[in-house]
DNA sequence: AATAAGATTAAGAATCATTCTCAAAAGGAG
DNA sequence: CTCCTTTTGAGAATGATTCTTAATCTTATT
């Protein structure tokens, strides 16, 4: 466990859910100026790998890294991106009898409450 | 509707399901040769926003372009990126009632039967 | 504490799918 | 046929991530 591992780490474990491995870079240099954002990619597929953390792949965006190791799924608005957890409430169990394999990630599309809102705004259905 | 775009359609509706657009692009040129490949994603997005196919975001590996335009999920491989169809079968509706917003898509990670016997294999679990 | 062997780092180059740029060609309306 | 708009082709630009390499840090062994 290397001293920029720890910090990095702890970025992750101190910052929003689901960063990005540039937010975690910009947190990591803040504690530990000099890191390399080589250093950060590397140390997360390490962390990825050794079940510390776990990768979000999100296509057209970079990825997210979720500190969260319990199962459960993913909403992401195509809208603007953001990614929200979702509780799995059996929704594996159900796919994985459907389909007779082990569901290993989940990925939901649906629009944000803000990007909906935004959305009826620019069609003049709510007023500004 | 230009000679180009034709070519690329009928390049995705004769080839396998779930092209890359490199994939389309060569499909493409076989027929007619000199189709620049920005041609082929230019034409792949307008084809995309007009409803006639539709666009698969796949992490780290490049977008599929899906023929089908019925809703359905999809399985992903995240050995070998195979991509398959899966019917929705009231999950989308599921799903909706649970989070309150419309599914737009549904990404479904679980290893194919093929890299599942592959990993039998290196164990040695199975005769080769 | 000295040293050798191995792992890890920092910095920037390389990669790869995709988008952008823009001059040239094609298409369409009259 | 001619003007005007759209689309093309070729390659440059982009952006997240990985790779490369020499230098630095660890660690075990003495």
């Amino acid at each position: 466990m290397t001293r920029q591992r720890q910090t990095i780490y702890e970025a992750i474990l101190t910052g929003p859910a689901h960063m990005t491995a540039e937010e975690i870079y910009e947190s990591a240099r803040a504690r530990m100026p000099g890191v390399a954002r080589a250093t950060v990619y590397r140390n997360l597929s390490l962390m990825e790998r050794d079940g510390q953390v776990r990768r979000i792949g999100v296509a057209h965006a970079p990825d997210r890294y979720d500190r969260t190791l319990s199962p459960h799924a993913h909403i992401l608005c195509p809208c603007c991106g953001a990614l929200e957890d979702c509780p799995m409430d059996g929704l594996d169990a159900w796919i994985q009898t459907r389909i007779g394999r082990l569901v290993l990630a989940l990925q939901i599309q649906a629009v944000c409450g803000a990007c909906r809102t935004e959305r009826a705004k620019e069609r003049g259905e709510i007023e500004t």
